[in-house]
DNA sequence: TAGGCCATCTGGTCCT
DNA sequence: AGGACCAGATGGCCTA
Protein backbone atom coordinates (compact mmCIF):
# COMPACT_ATOMS: atom_id res chain seq x y z
CA UNK A 1 0.00 0.00 0.00
CA UNK A 2 3.07 2.53 0.95
CA UNK A 3 4.95 1.90 -2.44
CA UNK A 4 1.73 2.18 -3.98
CA UNK A 5 1.01 5.60 -2.45
CA UNK A 6 4.55 6.71 -3.15
CA UNK A 7 4.35 6.34 -6.79
CA UNK A 8 0.89 7.75 -6.63
CA UNK A 9 1.34 10.88 -5.37
CA UNK A 10 4.41 11.30 -4.75
CA UNK A 11 5.40 13.51 -7.11
CA UNK A 12 2.45 16.21 -6.88
CA UNK A 13 2.50 16.29 -3.11
CA UNK A 14 6.32 16.76 -3.60
CA UNK A 15 6.01 19.43 -5.65
CA UNK A 16 3.08 21.45 -4.43
CA UNK A 17 4.51 21.15 -1.06
CA UNK A 18 7.80 22.21 -1.84
CA UNK A 19 5.47 25.43 -3.59
CA UNK A 20 3.76 25.93 -0.45
CA UNK A 21 6.70 25.83 2.19
CA UNK A 22 8.51 28.35 -0.47
CA UNK A 23 5.22 30.85 0.26
CA UNK A 24 6.02 29.46 3.94
CA UNK A 25 9.55 30.50 4.15
CA UNK A 26 8.08 33.93 2.50
CA UNK A 27 5.29 34.09 4.60
CA UNK A 28 6.47 36.23 7.24
CA UNK A 29 8.91 38.88 5.29
CA UNK A 30 5.59 39.53 3.50
CA UNK A 31 3.56 39.21 6.54
CA UNK A 32 6.46 42.10 8.17
CA UNK A 33 6.25 44.15 4.59
CA UNK A 34 2.61 44.27 5.17
CA UNK A 35 2.65 45.44 8.77
CA UNK A 36 5.00 48.27 7.86
CA UNK A 37 3.23 49.03 4.31
CA UNK A 38 -0.59 48.93 4.90
CA UNK A 39 -1.32 51.16 1.55
CA UNK A 40 -0.20 51.21 -1.66
CA UNK A 41 -0.96 55.28 -1.66
CA UNK A 42 1.80 57.09 -1.38
CA UNK A 43 1.73 60.73 -0.51
CA UNK A 44 1.85 61.98 -3.82
CA UNK A 45 -1.22 59.77 -4.58
CA UNK A 46 -3.06 61.11 -1.48
CA UNK A 47 -2.50 64.99 -2.55
CA UNK A 48 -3.20 64.64 -5.91
CA UNK A 49 -5.72 62.47 -6.49
CA UNK A 50 -6.52 63.86 -9.82
CA UNK A 51 -3.48 62.77 -11.02
CA UNK A 52 -4.01 59.20 -11.18
CA UNK A 53 -8.09 59.86 -12.87
CA UNK A 54 -6.49 61.42 -14.96
CA UNK A 55 -4.32 59.55 -16.46
CA UNK A 56 -6.97 56.59 -16.00
CA UNK A 57 -9.56 58.86 -17.96
CA UNK A 58 -6.72 59.22 -20.40
CA UNK A 59 -5.68 55.43 -20.94
CA UNK A 60 -9.82 54.87 -21.17
CA UNK A 61 -10.40 57.12 -23.90
CA UNK A 62 -7.21 56.61 -25.90
CA UNK A 63 -9.18 55.06 -29.14
CA UNK A 64 -11.01 58.62 -28.77
CA UNK A 65 -9.29 60.05 -31.84
CA UNK A 66 -11.90 62.93 -32.59
CA UNK A 67 -10.87 64.75 -29.60
CA UNK A 68 -6.96 64.30 -29.42
CA UNK A 69 -6.76 67.56 -31.58
CA UNK A 70 -8.82 69.85 -29.84
CA UNK A 71 -7.05 68.41 -26.35
CA UNK A 72 -3.71 69.78 -27.88
CA UNK A 73 -4.62 72.62 -28.50
CA UNK A 74 -5.98 73.05 -25.44
CA UNK A 75 -3.07 72.21 -23.50
CA UNK A 76 -0.84 73.63 -25.78
CA UNK A 77 -0.19 77.02 -24.59
CA UNK A 78 1.46 75.89 -21.09
CA UNK A 79 4.33 78.99 -20.83
CA UNK A 80 1.76 81.85 -21.47
CA UNK A 81 0.04 81.86 -17.83
CA UNK A 82 2.16 82.41 -14.93
CA UNK A 83 0.92 78.84 -13.38
CA UNK A 84 3.54 75.90 -12.80
CA UNK A 85 4.11 74.06 -15.76
CA UNK A 86 1.95 71.06 -15.24
CA UNK A 87 3.71 67.61 -15.67
CA UNK A 88 2.30 64.24 -16.42
CA UNK A 89 -0.28 63.07 -18.64
CA UNK A 90 -2.52 65.87 -20.11
CA UNK A 91 -6.07 66.05 -19.19
CA UNK A 92 -8.66 65.74 -21.70
CA UNK A 93 -11.96 67.17 -21.79
CA UNK A 94 -14.70 64.59 -21.35
CA UNK A 95 -17.30 64.54 -23.34
CA UNK A 96 -20.39 63.07 -24.11
CA UNK A 97 -19.14 60.52 -25.98
CA UNK A 98 -16.06 59.75 -23.89
CA UNK A 99 -18.37 59.67 -20.80
CA UNK A 100 -20.42 56.98 -22.30
CA UNK A 101 -17.37 54.97 -23.58
CA UNK A 102 -16.00 55.04 -20.57
CA UNK A 103 -19.00 53.98 -18.95
CA UNK A 104 -19.39 50.89 -21.09
CA UNK A 105 -15.48 49.73 -20.45
CA UNK A 106 -16.27 49.86 -16.57
CA UNK A 107 -19.15 47.98 -17.22
CA UNK A 108 -17.34 44.48 -18.83
CA UNK A 109 -14.68 45.66 -16.88
CA UNK A 110 -16.59 44.63 -13.94
CA UNK A 111 -18.52 42.13 -15.45
CA UNK A 112 -14.78 40.66 -15.87
CA UNK A 113 -14.07 40.76 -12.62
CA UNK A 114 -16.99 39.56 -11.26
CA UNK A 115 -16.29 36.46 -13.59
CA UNK A 116 -12.89 35.98 -12.65
CA UNK A 117 -13.80 36.14 -8.44
CA UNK A 118 -16.53 33.79 -9.33
CA UNK A 119 -13.95 31.62 -10.83
CA UNK A 120 -11.73 32.01 -7.90
CA UNK A 121 -14.70 30.70 -5.50
CA UNK A 122 -15.37 28.05 -7.43
CA UNK A 123 -11.97 27.02 -7.39
CA UNK A 124 -11.69 27.27 -3.38
CA UNK A 125 -15.21 25.59 -3.28
CA UNK A 126 -13.35 22.53 -5.29
CA UNK A 127 -10.16 22.81 -2.30
CA UNK A 128 -12.68 22.76 -0.07
CA UNK A 129 -13.18 19.44 -1.37
CA UNK A 130 -10.36 18.29 -1.05
CA UNK A 131 -9.21 19.39 2.34
CA UNK A 132 -10.45 17.45 5.66
CA UNK A 133 -13.55 17.92 6.61
CA UNK A 134 -15.48 18.94 3.95
CA UNK A 135 -19.24 20.56 4.80
CA UNK A 136 -21.73 21.97 2.00
CA UNK A 137 -23.44 23.27 4.96
CA UNK A 138 -21.00 24.89 6.74
CA UNK A 139 -18.25 25.88 4.94
CA UNK A 140 -14.75 26.89 5.73
CA UNK A 141 -14.15 30.67 5.05
CA UNK A 142 -11.46 31.45 2.40
CA UNK A 143 -9.30 32.31 4.79
CA UNK A 144 -9.28 29.09 6.61
CA UNK A 145 -9.87 26.87 3.46
CA UNK A 146 -6.49 28.43 2.35
CA UNK A 147 -4.93 27.61 5.46
CA UNK A 148 -6.23 24.25 6.25
CA UNK A 149 -5.19 22.99 2.35
CA UNK A 150 -1.93 24.74 3.28
CA UNK A 151 -1.61 22.30 6.40
CA UNK A 152 -2.78 19.85 4.28
CA UNK A 153 -0.36 19.59 1.95
CA UNK A 154 2.59 20.17 4.66
CA UNK A 155 1.15 17.06 6.25
CA UNK A 156 1.15 14.62 3.57
CA UNK A 157 3.95 16.28 2.59
CA UNK A 158 5.46 14.99 6.30
CA UNK A 159 3.81 11.46 6.08
CA UNK A 160 5.75 10.36 2.14
CA UNK A 161 9.22 12.01 3.81
CA UNK A 162 8.75 9.92 6.83
CA UNK A 163 7.38 6.84 5.88
CA UNK A 164 5.13 6.60 8.52
CA UNK A 165 2.08 7.47 9.66
CA UNK A 166 2.06 10.04 12.67
CA UNK A 167 0.17 9.81 15.63
CA UNK A 168 -3.33 11.23 15.64
CA UNK A 169 -1.39 14.06 18.31
CA UNK A 170 0.62 15.00 15.70
CA UNK A 171 -1.52 14.61 12.54
CA UNK A 172 -4.08 17.16 14.01
CA UNK A 173 -1.39 19.01 14.93
CA UNK A 174 0.22 19.82 11.85
CA UNK A 175 -3.55 20.34 10.19
CA UNK A 176 -4.86 22.80 13.19
CA UNK A 177 -1.82 24.98 12.64
CA UNK A 178 -2.98 28.33 12.97
CA UNK A 179 -6.58 27.88 12.48
CA UNK A 180 -8.93 29.59 13.94
CA UNK A 181 -10.63 27.72 16.67
CA UNK A 182 -14.27 27.06 15.22
CA UNK A 183 -12.21 25.88 12.02
CA UNK A 184 -9.80 23.65 14.57
CA UNK A 185 -12.49 21.98 16.19
CA UNK A 186 -14.39 21.11 13.23
CA UNK A 187 -11.67 19.46 12.49
CA UNK A 188 -10.17 17.83 15.59
CA UNK A 189 -14.14 16.57 15.23
CA UNK A 190 -14.07 15.14 11.53
CA UNK A 191 -10.08 13.26 13.14
CA UNK A 192 -11.88 12.12 16.15
CA UNK A 193 -14.49 10.59 13.90
CA UNK A 194 -11.88 9.00 11.71
CA UNK A 195 -10.07 7.81 14.47
CA UNK A 196 -13.27 6.26 16.69
CA UNK A 197 -13.92 4.14 12.80
CA UNK A 198 -10.35 3.06 13.20
CA UNK A 199 -11.32 1.94 16.59
CA UNK A 200 -14.76 0.43 16.21
CA UNK A 201 -13.18 -1.98 13.08
CA UNK A 202 -11.03 -2.91 15.71
CA UNK A 203 -13.68 -3.34 18.32
CA UNK A 204 -15.91 -5.25 15.66
CA UNK A 205 -13.09 -8.12 15.95
CA UNK A 206 -14.22 -8.54 19.19
CA UNK A 207 -11.50 -6.90 20.44
CA UNK A 208 -12.24 -4.80 23.69
CA UNK A 209 -12.52 -1.28 23.09
CA UNK A 210 -9.48 0.17 25.35
CA UNK A 211 -9.31 3.99 24.16
CA UNK A 212 -6.23 5.22 26.00
CA UNK A 213 -4.18 2.20 25.15
CA UNK A 214 -4.94 2.73 21.11
CA UNK A 215 -2.20 4.10 19.00
CA UNK A 216 -4.58 6.63 18.37
CA UNK A 217 -5.89 7.52 22.08
CA UNK A 218 -8.86 9.35 20.80
CA UNK A 219 -8.72 11.65 24.09
CA UNK A 220 -5.04 12.76 23.81
CA UNK A 221 -5.42 14.63 21.16
CA UNK A 222 -4.04 17.88 22.46
CA UNK A 223 -3.07 19.90 19.72
CA UNK A 224 -1.02 22.83 20.90
CA UNK A 225 -2.74 25.40 18.44
CA UNK A 226 -5.60 27.12 19.30
CA UNK A 227 -7.50 24.94 22.35
CA UNK A 228 -5.15 26.51 24.94
CA UNK A 229 -5.63 30.17 23.89
CA UNK A 230 -9.32 29.98 23.41
CA UNK A 231 -11.67 31.77 26.08
CA UNK A 232 -14.27 28.20 25.52
CA UNK A 233 -11.75 25.88 27.02
CA UNK A 234 -13.29 25.09 30.70
CA UNK A 235 -10.61 23.94 32.82
CA UNK A 236 -11.29 20.68 34.73
CA UNK A 237 -14.56 19.59 32.75
CA UNK A 238 -12.34 18.28 30.24
CA UNK A 239 -14.25 19.75 27.58
CA UNK A 240 -14.58 22.45 25.02
CA UNK A 241 -16.67 24.75 25.21
CA UNK A 242 -17.60 26.27 21.47
CA UNK A 243 -19.10 29.08 21.28
CA UNK A 244 -20.43 28.62 25.42
CA UNK A 245 -21.64 25.71 23.94
CA UNK A 246 -20.54 23.05 25.70
CA UNK A 247 -20.75 19.98 23.07
CA UNK A 248 -21.92 16.90 23.56
CA UNK A 249 -19.85 13.57 22.38
CA UNK A 250 -18.70 14.53 19.63
CA UNK A 251 -16.40 17.39 19.75
CA UNK A 252 -15.71 17.04 23.47
CA UNK A 253 -13.12 15.27 25.13
CA UNK A 254 -10.19 15.97 23.41
CA UNK A 255 -8.28 16.14 26.29
CA UNK A 256 -6.38 13.86 27.74
CA UNK A 257 -7.68 10.74 29.43
CA UNK A 258 -9.42 10.99 32.99
CA UNK A 259 -10.70 14.39 31.87
CA UNK A 260 -8.24 15.96 33.63
CA UNK A 261 -7.30 19.43 32.05
CA UNK A 262 -3.54 19.92 30.08
CA UNK A 263 -0.77 20.56 31.85
CA UNK A 264 -0.07 24.29 30.54
CA UNK A 265 3.32 24.24 31.92
CA UNK A 266 4.18 21.50 29.65
CA UNK A 267 6.49 22.20 27.17
CA UNK A 268 4.06 20.66 24.88
CA UNK A 269 2.00 23.91 25.14
CA UNK A 270 4.78 26.22 24.13
CA UNK A 271 3.72 26.24 20.51
CA UNK A 272 1.72 27.96 18.04
CA UNK A 273 -1.22 29.12 19.34
CA UNK A 274 -3.70 30.26 17.13
CA UNK A 275 -4.43 33.84 16.53
CA UNK A 276 -7.43 35.06 18.81
CA UNK A 277 -9.81 34.86 15.83
CA UNK A 278 -13.35 35.25 16.56
CA UNK A 279 -15.81 32.39 15.86
CA UNK A 280 -17.77 32.96 12.74
CA UNK A 281 -21.45 32.14 13.35
CA UNK A 282 -21.03 31.01 9.44
CA UNK A 283 -19.60 27.90 10.93
CA UNK A 284 -22.30 26.71 13.06
CA UNK A 285 -25.80 26.99 12.60
CA UNK A 286 -27.17 29.56 14.83
CA UNK A 287 -29.35 27.43 17.11
CA UNK A 288 -28.51 25.07 19.31
CA UNK A 289 -31.38 22.55 17.83
CA UNK A 290 -29.58 23.14 14.61
CA UNK A 291 -26.26 23.01 15.85
CA UNK A 292 -27.06 19.66 17.12
CA UNK A 293 -28.94 18.62 14.38
CA UNK A 294 -26.07 19.48 12.14
CA UNK A 295 -23.12 17.73 14.11
CA UNK A 296 -25.99 14.68 14.35
CA UNK A 297 -26.04 14.84 11.19
CA UNK A 298 -22.33 14.86 10.09
CA UNK A 299 -22.32 11.86 12.53
CA UNK A 300 -24.75 10.51 10.36
CA UNK A 301 -23.00 10.08 7.70
CA UNK A 302 -19.71 8.47 9.18
CA UNK A 303 -21.82 6.05 10.79
CA UNK A 304 -24.66 5.07 8.60
CA UNK A 305 -23.01 5.20 5.16
CA UNK A 306 -20.55 2.31 5.89
CA UNK A 307 -21.79 -0.54 6.51
CA UNK A 308 -19.79 -2.62 9.34
CA UNK A 309 -18.80 0.70 10.73
CA UNK A 310 -21.56 1.79 12.71
CA UNK A 311 -20.31 3.21 16.15
CA UNK A 312 -21.19 2.72 19.27
CA UNK A 313 -21.03 5.89 20.36
CA UNK A 314 -21.32 9.53 18.72
CA UNK A 315 -23.29 12.70 19.57
CA UNK A 316 -26.74 11.74 21.35
CA UNK A 317 -25.91 8.35 21.86
CA UNK A 318 -26.48 7.90 18.18
CA UNK A 319 -29.83 9.27 18.32
CA UNK A 320 -29.19 11.97 15.56
CA UNK A 321 -28.33 8.47 13.56
CA UNK A 322 -30.93 7.31 13.59
CA UNK A 323 -32.97 10.58 13.15
CA UNK A 324 -31.46 11.29 10.11
CA UNK A 325 -30.30 8.26 8.20
CA UNK A 326 -33.17 7.81 6.10
CA UNK A 327 -32.39 11.19 4.76
CA UNK A 328 -29.25 11.87 5.08
CA UNK A 329 -26.86 10.68 1.38
CA UNK A 330 -23.74 8.92 2.84
CA UNK A 331 -21.11 11.49 2.92
CA UNK A 332 -23.05 14.31 1.94
CA UNK A 333 -22.04 16.89 4.71
CA UNK A 334 -19.35 16.81 6.96
CA UNK A 335 -16.84 14.09 5.94
CA UNK A 336 -12.81 13.05 5.73
CA UNK A 337 -12.27 12.08 2.55
CA UNK A 338 -11.25 8.61 3.06
CA UNK A 339 -14.45 8.17 0.89
CA UNK A 340 -12.89 9.21 -2.10
CA UNK A 341 -10.90 7.28 -4.83
CA UNK A 342 -7.23 6.88 -4.01
CA UNK A 343 -4.81 8.21 -3.16
CA UNK A 344 -6.76 9.83 -0.26
CA UNK A 345 -7.99 6.62 0.58
CA UNK A 346 -4.81 5.49 0.97
CA UNK A 347 -3.36 8.63 2.58
CA UNK A 348 -5.68 8.01 5.13
CA UNK A 349 -5.27 4.50 5.40
CA UNK A 350 -2.37 5.40 7.60
CA UNK A 351 -4.48 5.69 10.27
CA UNK A 352 -6.97 2.43 9.82
CA UNK A 353 -4.22 -0.30 9.08
C1' DT B 1 -24.27 47.36 17.82
C1' DA B 2 -19.75 45.49 16.71
C1' DG B 3 -17.25 42.37 14.16
C1' DG B 4 -16.53 38.83 10.61
C1' DC B 5 -17.25 37.42 6.03
C1' DC B 6 -18.54 38.22 1.53
C1' DA B 7 -19.70 40.29 -3.15
C1' DT B 8 -19.15 44.03 -5.92
C1' DC B 9 -17.33 48.25 -7.79
C1' DT B 10 -13.44 50.86 -8.84
C1' DG B 11 -8.96 52.65 -10.18
C1' DG B 12 -4.11 51.49 -10.65
C1' DT B 13 -0.53 48.58 -12.53
C1' DC B 14 1.45 45.18 -15.38
C1' DC B 15 1.61 42.23 -19.32
C1' DT B 16 0.72 40.66 -24.04
C1' DA C 1 -5.39 48.72 -26.47
C1' DG C 2 -7.30 45.49 -23.81
C1' DG C 3 -7.30 42.11 -20.37
C1' DA C 4 -5.67 40.18 -15.94
C1' DC C 5 -4.60 41.03 -11.46
C1' DC C 6 -4.66 43.52 -7.28
C1' DA C 7 -6.14 46.16 -3.34
C1' DG C 8 -9.14 49.66 -1.23
C1' DA C 9 -13.85 51.09 -0.39
C1' DT C 10 -18.48 50.08 0.43
C1' DG C 11 -22.58 47.91 1.75
C1' DG C 12 -25.23 43.70 2.93
C1' DC C 13 -25.88 39.73 5.78
C1' DC C 14 -25.31 37.21 9.89
C1' DT C 15 -24.21 36.28 14.72
C1' DA C 16 -23.06 37.20 19.48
Amino acid sequence: MLSRLFSEVLPDVQRLAADWVDDNENEDCKDKDEEHEPCHLGEDDLDEPQEGSSRAESEMAGDDDEDDDAEEEECGDENSGDKPKKRGPKKRKMTAARVERSKMRRIKANARERTRMHDLNSALDNLRKVVPCYSKTQKLSKIETLRLAKNYILALGEILRNGKRPDVVTYVQMLCKGLSQPTTNLVAGCLQLNTRNFLTEQCSDGARLHMPSSPFSVHAYSYRCSRLSSPHYQPGTGALNLRGHSYGSGYEAVYPPGGTSPDYSSPDYEGQHSPPICLSGRHQDSTETDRNYHYSMHYTGLTTSRPGHSLPFGPSGGRGAAAHSENIPPFHDVHLHHDRAPPYEDLNAFFHN
